[in-house]
RNA sequence: GCCGAAGUGGCGGAACUGGUAGACGCGCCGGACUCAAAAUCCGGUUCCCGCAAGGGAGUGAGGGUUCGAUUCCCUCCUUCGGCACCA
């Protein structure tokens, strides 16, 4: 008896599939012929290392899908590229010993060979990789657009300083608030860094969630991170600076029981008060060592720290003159920076208050009613939200505000392994764009590109020195290169066209493909990747770039692939490499068995009885196929029960794969088929159609298999075959399972003709002597008939 | 602390709209083939009582709605995920 060889089929079929370009999609179909588009996107992996178990989830389940909608008549556009700049690609380098782009180049190289080998339906033609000039060319161009718009711009935010050292530290080469190489007490500097106004969109981020078809769980967390606050800007006036003070709160019913007031150590107003108070040392101090803390380290302090700045700020509302403290658990990237604090009802005030024992003045009672609020006693909470604000607002003291937990985006990155920002510095015109007609600027090749603090680039002197574009004088290029994140904010309308050198994209190429049908990746890209990129497509819809304003209308996010309970991950070395189990089992068991183990947006866990278990199921399909092919006579298929399985087959699993994406569900229905088929033997042409059925249903998770088998039976080219449809007629049942339950318990079943009424059930449920032994004489009281399904007696 | 998701056999999971709980697979048990093993095939497999027929219990716990609840509602427990000194 033969044996399936899934090695020399597997290459056999991807040769086919690439002597035909099988997979290579035309967009430039005239428009009378195009058919429906849909375009299918996984994440572009990072070339770090080798193609991993989570790599093979992840495109099984786009090429499941792409395999699927090409077989139902969609024009399907399904690429692929390779996120390769940045701190992966680059760690990647220093772990694996080697300049980044070698590194680099030679992990595409092996995981795109590990790609084809999966037999995943990816057009390869239109493959581009964030590294390539001919790629981050348009990551500068688009990069100019935002910043002629005032959508990208520099301000100073920040950064760890070493005093001695003169550098930048990363916040993980900061010890305890010490420098990791001379262990000398790092400061905050100010320096001039790169931000996306990613805030101006905070609010259509928030809204637009509501248009897109994501789980709830990642829609959430975009909510949360955009973080949305109702509340109000209250003013607070200093006597002694003559100046204003502004305050957000969501509790502007509180504002009577305000009794002090912080301001964050990195208010600007800290400065002027630190030289005019007389605790001006102790300020200094405490603001320098605030500064040099990590954000975690502020949050994560035991008991609230704080010095009083021996000024006093003016209570609106019934100019009470409450002190102003500078602590750290204030926050300057939040609100104002500044907060007016109620002790009485708020847990972080109230534990400052214990602390340096400020009053607490209770102004609110157990039934959410005002108390010592003046005019306001004995409103409800909520209604004096808006009444004090209402107030305040009519002599300019306060007004309704929105706050977002959102902030802009800082994409300068003081690293070597990225797009280098097309920006020059001009002692007189300050930071100057670099002409359109100059770009690419190009990554120099350093040598030593690892970090040491300071910029690496800014050790290539010669590519530094550059003629400032506006006066022509010598200036200088930024020497901070860009996120990676930017570059993955807008490749897949490069995927629409890939190859333009004129344009980043074609508008009617990237209007037609876009927005991306399906996405699929991991949640963990959720609150970074995933708001940059809907921020991008917003922006560049209203500088005319593109024609939308989403980027991916669904979003399937993938579970993780784990080995005994863990996520797979080489420090833990539980890790099954894929190639592995390609060279024992073959491409199709990997695809199937890592779709079959459980919903693919779940966690799953590996294990090598269940890919065996796999195996079985496709030497099973292969042999009785290969049966059929030999034996079942051919003819029209007589309407039996096992035609009838193979239309059930069909409807099941068009449902399961194209609406409820319930992948591991279509391939048990495939397998019931199997096993009815394997039952009823091949002696009727319904064994025929049962074989052929199984075999199409499982193309798309198994298309190396499937592809041989459709030709064993007589056929050719599956991966074009139309979809079939099931026959609504045969679908279509003579008879169904009566089921009759006494007080909604199941005491009998037995068949039952499809058209029997309803008094005829009735009748021969109570007929039945299993029925009458639990009705027991007693009397019926009510009888529930559910047509076509069963009878419920409740005595 | 706030927000979200999930708890079903020995295991992964199925049950989509309130209507037969446990599909499909793994594992395990028994049998066939074989000198034997592997491979393959056949049968069984939620738990408890029973030789069996049959009966009882059962979807994290407790309550509710309903003729009927894994499914809807309330309270609680556990696990996982996100955010977190966000005013």
């Amino acid at each position: 008896m033969e044996r399936y060889d899934a090695h020399t089929t597997e290459a056999k079929w991807q040769r086919v599939w690439e002597d035909a370009d099988a997979f290579r999609v035309v967009d430039a179909l005239p428009e009378g012929e195009r058919s429906e588009k849909s375009y299918v996107v996984e994440m572009w992996p990072y070339p770090s290392g080798t193609l991993h178990m989570g790599h093979c989830l992840v495109y099984t389940i786009g090429d499941v899908i792409t395999r699927f909608r090409s077989r139902n008549g969609w024009s399907v556009l399904h690429p692929i590229g390779f996120d390769s700049f940045g701190l992966p690609a680059e760690n990647a380098a220093i772990r694996e010993g080697g300049h980044p782009r070698e590194t680099t180049e030679r992990n595409i190289s092996n995981i795109t060979r590990s790609m084809r080998r999966m037999g995943w339906a990816l057009d390869f033609s239109r493959m581009i990789s964030a590294h390539e000039p001919t790629y981050y060319k348009w990551d500068q161009w688009l990069f100019l657009r935002l910043y002629e718009a005032d959508l990208a711009y520099r301000k100073a935010a920040p950064v760890k300083w070493c005093p001695v050292d003169q550098v930048v530290l990363a916040n993980e080469q900061v010890h305890d608030g010490h420098c990791e190489y001379c262990g000398a007490e790092v400061e905050a500097k100010y320096l001039e860094q790169w931000f996306f106004r990613t805030t101006a969109y905070a609010q259509e981020l928030l809204d637009d969630l509501d248009k897109l078809d994501w789980f709830h769980k990642v829609k959430t967390m975009q909510r949360n991170w955009i973080g949305r606050s109702e509340g109000a800007e209250i003013l607070f006036h200093v006597d002694q600076l003559g100046e204003d003070v502004s305050v957000f709160t969501t509790r502007p019913d509180t504002l009577y029981g305000a009794t002090f007031f912080v301001l964050a150590p990195e208010h600007p107003l800290v400065a002027e008060l630190t030289e005019r108070s007389p605790h001006a040392d102790a300020l200094r101090d405490y603001v320098r060592r605030a500064a040099a803390k990590r954000g975690e380290e502020r949050a994560g302090a035991e008991e609230k720290t704080g010095v009083f700045t021996g000024f006093y700020a003016t209570n609106p509302v019934n100019g009470a003159q409450v002190p102003i403290w500078i602590a750290e658990y204030v926050l300057m990237d939040y609100g104002t920076g500044a907060i007016m604090a109620v002790p009485a009802h708020d847990e972080r005030d109230e534990e400052f208050a214990r602390t340096f024992e400020l009053p607490i003045v209770p102004v609110i009672d157990e039934d959410d009613r005002l108390v010592n609020s003046a005019q306001f006693d004995g409103l409800p909470a909520d209604d004096a939200k808006r009444a004090i604000v209402d107030w305040l607002a009519e002599s300019g003291r306060a007004k309704h505000a929105i706050s977002y937990r959102l902030r802009d985006w800082g994409f300068s990155r003081q690293r070597y392994w990225g797009c280098p920002i097309p920006i020059i510095y001009c002692e007189e015109h300050g930071a100057v764009a670099v002409p359109d007609d100059e770009l690419p600027v190009v990554l120099p090749y350093i040598e030593d590109f690892k970090p040491r603090g300071i910029a690496p680039l800014a050790q290539a002197e010669d590519w530094v020195r550059a003629p400032c574009p506006t006066c022509g004088k010598d200036g200088r290029r930024e020497v901070e290169t860009m996120d990676t994140f930017v570059d993955s904010s807008w490749y897949f309308l490069r995927y629409c066209d890939p190859h333009n050198t004129e344009q980043p994209w074609r508008r009617e190429l990237a209007d037609f493909w876009n927005p991306v049908d399906v996405y699929t990746g991991g949640v963990d890209h959720t609150t970074m990747h995933m708001i940059y990129a809907r921020f991008f497509m917003k922006a560049l819809n209203d500088l005319g770039l593109i024609g939308h304003r989403e980027p991916f209308v669904q979003f399937f996010t993938n579970g993780w692939v784990q080995l005994g309970g863990t996520k797979m991950s080489k420090s833990k070395g539980n890790v099954i490499a894929p190639e592995e189990i390609i060279d024992r089992y073959g491409a199709d068991a990997v695809r199937l068995y890592i779709l079959f183990i459980g919903p693919a947006d779940q966690d799953m866990d590996w294990t090598e009885e269940g890919i065996e278990g796999m195996v079985r199921f496709m030497r099973r399909l292969f042999r009785i196929v290969v049966d059929v092919a030999e034996n079942a006579p051919r003819g029209e298929p007589a309407v039996n029960a096992l035609s009838r399985k193979a239309h059930e087959t069909i409807a099941r699993v068009t449902d399961d794969i194209g609406r409820r994406q319930s992948f591991n569900t279509a391939i048990s229905a495939v397998m019931e088929l199997v096993n009815e088929l394997s039952h009823a033997g091949v002696s009727d042409p319904s064994a025929r159609f049962a074989a052929e059925t199984a075999v199409s249903m499982i193309q798309p998770y198994a298309p190396h298999l499937a592809e041989e088998l459709w030709e064993r039976l007589g056929h050719s080219r599956l991966w074009m075959e139309r979809w079939p449809s099931a026959d609504e007629s045969q679908l279509a049942r003579a008879s169904f399972e009566l089921v009759v339950q006494v007080n909604g318990k199941v005491r009998d079943r037995f068949e039952v003709a499809i058209d029997t009424a309803e008094e005829e059930l009735v009748a021969l449920a109570k007929a039945s002597p299993r029925v009458h032994a639990h009705l027991n004489g007693a009397t019926v009281r009510k009888t529930i008939v559910v047509p076509h399904k069963l009878v419920n007696f409740v005595v």
